[in-house]
RNA sequence: GGGCCUCUAGCUCAGCUGGUUAGAGCGUGCCCCUGAUAAGGGCAAGGUCGGUGGUUCAAGUCCACCGAGGCCCA
């Protein structure tokens, strides 16, 4: 088709914005720009003074690059800071890591052998502190690729001196607040690691062990048997035994007693030769299993019957008690559990209760201590073997069999882990009333979703004393001087803990692993006291940040006003700030707490390699930018699990495209708009443009509600249907000619572009805290005067509301619109019949009801300028021709017309002026108007 | 095995305290436009609301159980 001569008369669209958005390219453009001109630093100026809102970040650890669920919890918080900005508050970040710990560790030793090997602990420690720098500056190179802003160049570090320091000042203040507790318990511990191990360093995997059923023989069977509530007139014959069932041979030689359960039911039973005692629910099952088919039942009682009586310990010269515990039950075994304090944490409670002693005979490298009788430098796990031999030859086994069963293993090791009792530092729930007050607290913190707090609460109501310490390299040490006769702290504690605290402070934690005794107690002293040589668990660094970050920090405080992590750290860090909080200033450290699911893939399933459905954030910044992820995790209701594929991704890429394209045209068509000068006031704006600002102001405000409720799902949708449904199908479609044909500077046209400059400049700020790249891109291009960046903005207030008594009212719109879509499917009925190609080809009558003949009345000759037809006329239903056809909105018909008319070579529109004017015969009237008079009269539309 | 949670069209989400034929956008199909053009407009087809059984005049919405999946624990 040939270009009109005409075309260079319009207004087209025009702008250097890029449909093509290469966020790969150019957001690390846009990131170099906002490292240069300092824009955190600009916020917090600008916000200087301003309500402060507290987000404090959770630390990630320093291990590996970050994955894409860093990547969700580092974007919703900035998500919540920037809309926070918008709002004019000043909402500083500060991003911290957890540096200490085991993982570096491990990662240390495969590089460099382990501490005390070939490498000396300190300078084991100090390549763990060069591993984590580090990782940490891969990290956050990753996290600012993002797009996040914080202060990076000043994180917190857990590693860092002072906070070191400070770490040891809590711990402290901790102990003197009495809920510090020295213990002895069986802990998990890793005979590979040499270490104790977090609960969050347990894994379950499959394990083959060897079950053993054994013989107790019952010491005074007299005793037992009168305490049977069915007295048998045959008391049977041979040996009277009580079965245990175990799949730890191995904790045999700790053993200290039998447990039963007080409620259920046990027999004695007499099989070929002897007599023995199991729960009756149990009974069948275990012959069957034994392979005894002939039995007779001599007797009952219940477990609570045989509290107190006293059994042969199976192969060592020791009697031990049965005793009785809730935790016994029918779902394995014999209904009789052996119990060794030493290695189990069930078997330790029930034990304390009758003050049984805590047999430890196992050292840390998982070998029986010299001093074990039968089993001396034996490796535990093969133990197992001798036991059943022993027990054989003591004619105490009643069978072995082989079992594959859940059991824990080392994370990192992947080996299967003990219960070792050994001396601990624990921080205690109930001592000083630690749980009570956390439970308290639970009540007072908002939860989002409101179930974490029933969470929380079951978590911290059942959970055991917090062991704290750790035996290992890199960590923050327990400062303690203990007595080296009574074990006693040293009555100075407190003020050596501050003496050791300035040393870290300069030195970092070596200089407590350095220290003589003496330098600080003096020579009297310091032979007599030996420095404890623990760590302390990590999970005490990361938990005690509120001291170490929120109270040293002067632009933050406590308590904060957001915690916002993954629903893992209802166990983690929510919890183990929550508790030494409360141990240090007997109050949250939050006031809310916000939580969002993990990732999975589009199945719904965890993401691995194995699978093969990892996502790598890394790859997607590389491929469709960060701004494509950040969408993607504001899309997403972050409440449940969040699924990410590359199905998922590139739906989300579409939805991009389809917001920056909005933009674009926004942009395209305040080419020579400039707002100073060209703004239309309210009241003289067309009725239409009113409209669209006050659409965009409704919207406006449900999307603030919406960042105020943390629920960037609906924003995304909100905008999204805005920027597809209001502006695209309707709006921008309609304005289109009336943007292009009229005089460039007429009423007309700038009324027109003062609506497009409200909507881009609101929608340029609802956009940022999520399209944060994009959004600065816009905010270059749109014209006026402004700050330097979108973040240095607030929300948008010159958006106004169209007035409830004017006649083109919202209502009066909604209207119009459904009236369109009458149209729209009559006119696809003409298009397909090929009556018509494009709208432009159509005349429409439409015979209306008397409300609605009233109601598009009001838009006069309008009214084909909002249809995009080229011509629209009225007519009272009466008189409606035969051929006119019933639309879906009642009160309305219509007839669809090819025009008969030419087409204007300016406006295609099929009008009938076109071919009268001698020197233009190409033109309709109105384009006549606008070339060469005075332009035409827009009201309405 | 226990605690907490999720499950609405191919995708992302709405659906308040139970009440007309379950909504939106995307994607898909077909058509149009070529003055938002690796764009834009229109129309249309997609759902036994994870399953089963209850309560109720009435359930996607309440209850129970089951299934799939997630986090935490054992």
């Amino acid at each position: 088709m040939p270009v009109s001569q005409y075309k260079h008369t319009l207004n087209l669209p025009k702008t250097s914005f890029p449909m093509k958005a290469n966020l790969a390219q150019r957001e690390p453009a846009l990131l170099k720009r906002w490292e240069q001109m300092d824009l955190y630093g600009k916020i917090r100026t600008a916000r200087a003074g301003a309500s402060t809102f507290i987000l404090h970040d959770g630390p990630p650890y320093a291990n590996g690059d970050i994955h894409i669920g860093h990547a969700v919890n580092k974007v919703l918080k900035d998500f919540i800071l920037k809309s926070k900005t918008l709002e004019g508050l000043d909402a500083p970040y500060v991003p911290g890591w957890d540096c200490h710990g085991l993982p570096i560790e491990l990662q240390v030793e495969k590089r460099k052998g382990k501490p005390g090997a070939k490498i000396s602990p300190q300078a084991f420690r100090e390549a763990c502190r060069a591993y984590a720098h580090r990782q940490i500056d891969g990290q956050r190179r990753d996290f600012q690729r993002l797009g996040v802003l914080g202060d990076w160049k000043n994180p917190y570090l857990t590693m860092d001196f002072a906070f070191e320091a400070d770490i040891i000042r809590a711990l402290g203040r901790i102990l003197e607040k009495g809920h510090i507790q020295k213990g002895y318990k069986p802990v998990h511990w890793c005979v590979d690691c040499r270490s104790a191990l977090a609960e969050a360093e347990v894994e379950y995997r499959d394990k083959a062990s060897i079950a053993i059923d054994v013989r107790f023989p019952v010491v005074d069977e007299e005793a037992l048997l009168a305490r049977c509530h069915s007295a048998p007139e045959n008391l049977g014959s041979g040996p009277l035994s009580l079965v245990i069932w175990t799949t730890t041979p191995w904790t045999l030689p700790a053993n200290r007693a039998v447990a039963l359960n007080p409620a259920l039911e046990y027999v004695v039973v007499q099989t070929e030769g002897e007599r023995l005692i199991l729960a009756e629910g149990l009974l069948r099952d275990t012959l069957d299993r034994w392979g005894i088919a002939h039995y007779q039942v001599l007797c009952y009682a219940r477990g609570e019957a045989f509290e107190g009586l006293r059994l042969q310990h199976p192969f060592y010269d020791r009697e031990v008690p049965i005793i009785l515990g809730e935790h016994v039950t029918l779902d394995a075994g014999t209904g009789a559990v052996h119990t060794a304090p030493g290695h189990g944490l069930e078997d330790y409670l029930v034990g304390s209760r009758y003050g049984l002693p805590v047999d430890n005979p196992v050292g840390g490298d998982g070998r029986f201590l010299p001093d074990t009788p039968l089993f001396a430098g034996e490796s535990v796990f093969t133990a197992n073997e001798q036991v059943v031999a022993v027990l054989k030859a003591k004619g105490a086994l009643v069978q072995a069999s082989r079992l594959t069963h859940s059991y824990p293993h080392c994370w990192r090791h992947k080996s299967p882990i003990i219960f070792r009792a050994t001396p601990q530092w624990f921080i205690s729930m109930d001592q000083k009333g630690l749980r009570e007050a956390a439970l308290r607290e639970i009540e007072r913190v908002r939860w989002m979703p409101d179930w974490g707090k029933t969470r929380i609460r079951g978590m911290v109501q059942n959970r055991p004393d917090w062991c704290i310490s750790r035996q290992r390299t890199w960590g923050v040490p327990i400062p303690f001087f203990l007595h080296r006769e009574t074990g006693e702290l040293h009555p100075r504690t407190s003020e050596w803990i501050e003496a050791i605290a300035r040393r870290v402070e300069t030195q970092g934690i070596d200089a407590w692993f350095a220290l003589r005794p003496e330098e600080l107690l003096g020579e009297a002293e310091g032979v007599q006291y030996e420095k404890v040589q623990d760590t302390l668990d990590v999970w005490f660094d990361s938990g005690i940040t509120h001291a170490c970050v929120l109270e040293r920090r002067p632009e933050l405080r406590v308590p904060a006003d957001l915690y916002l992590e993954g629903s893992d750290q209802h166990r983690g860090w929510f919890q183990s700030s929550l508790l030494t909080a409360l141990a240090l200033r007997d109050q949250a450290p939050y006031r809310q707490c916000l939580t969002h699911g993990f990732t999975v893939d589009a199945k719904g399933e965890k993401m691995s390699k194995s699978k093969g459905n990892v996502v790598r954030p890394q790859d997607v910044m590389k491929t469709l930018g960060a701004d494509i992820i950040r969408l993607w995790v504001a899309a997403t209701d972050y409440r449940g699990e969040m699924a990410v594929s590359e199905e998922i991704l590139r739906r989300t890429a579409d939805a991009y495209r389809r917001i920056r394209n909005t933009a674009r045209f926004l942009l395209a068509n305040l080419n020579g708009f400039a707002p100073a000068e060209h703004q239309v006031p309210p009241e003289q704006m067309i009725a239409l443009d009113r409209w669209a600002v006050d659409r965009a102001h409704q919207l406006q405000e449900k999307i603030r509600k919406a960042y105020a409720d943390y629920q960037f799902h609906l924003i995304y949708q909100m905008v999204h249907n805005f920027c597809v449904v209001d502006l695209g199908s309707f709006y921008l479609d309609v304005i289109k000619d009336r943007q292009y044909t009229t005089q460039a500077d007429s009423r007309a046209r700038r009324s027109c572009q003062t609506a497009l400059f409200h909507i881009a400049e609101a929608m340029v700020r609802w956009l940022a805290p999520i399209l944060s790249f994009t959004a600065e891109e816009i905010w270059q291009h749109l014209p006026g005067d402004r700050e330097e960046s979108v973040f240095l903005a607030r929300w948008y207030e010159a958006l106004f509301t169209l007035d409830a008594q004017e006649p083109l009212d919202r209502d009066f719109w909604e209207q119009v619109r459904s009236v369109r879509v009458a149209v729209a499917k009559a006119l696809e009925t003409a298009r397909q019949s090929g009556l018509i190609g494009g709208s432009l080809d159509a005349e429409v009558d439409l015979y209306c009801a008397p409300d609605l003949l009233e109601t598009l009345n009001r838009l006069g000759e309008e009214l084909r300028f909002v249809l995009i037809t080229s011509d629209a006329s009225l007519h009272p239903t009466a008189d409606r021709p035969p051929e006119a056809q019933d639309t879906e909105r009642a009160g309305m018909a219509l007839v669809v017309r090819r025009s008969p008319h030419k087409k204007c070579a300016r406006c295609w529109h099929l009008r009938p002026e076109v071919g009268t004017h001698p020197a233009h015969p190409d033109l309709c009237g109105r384009c006549l108007d606008n070339l060469f008079g005075a332009g035409e009269e827009r009201r309405f539309a």
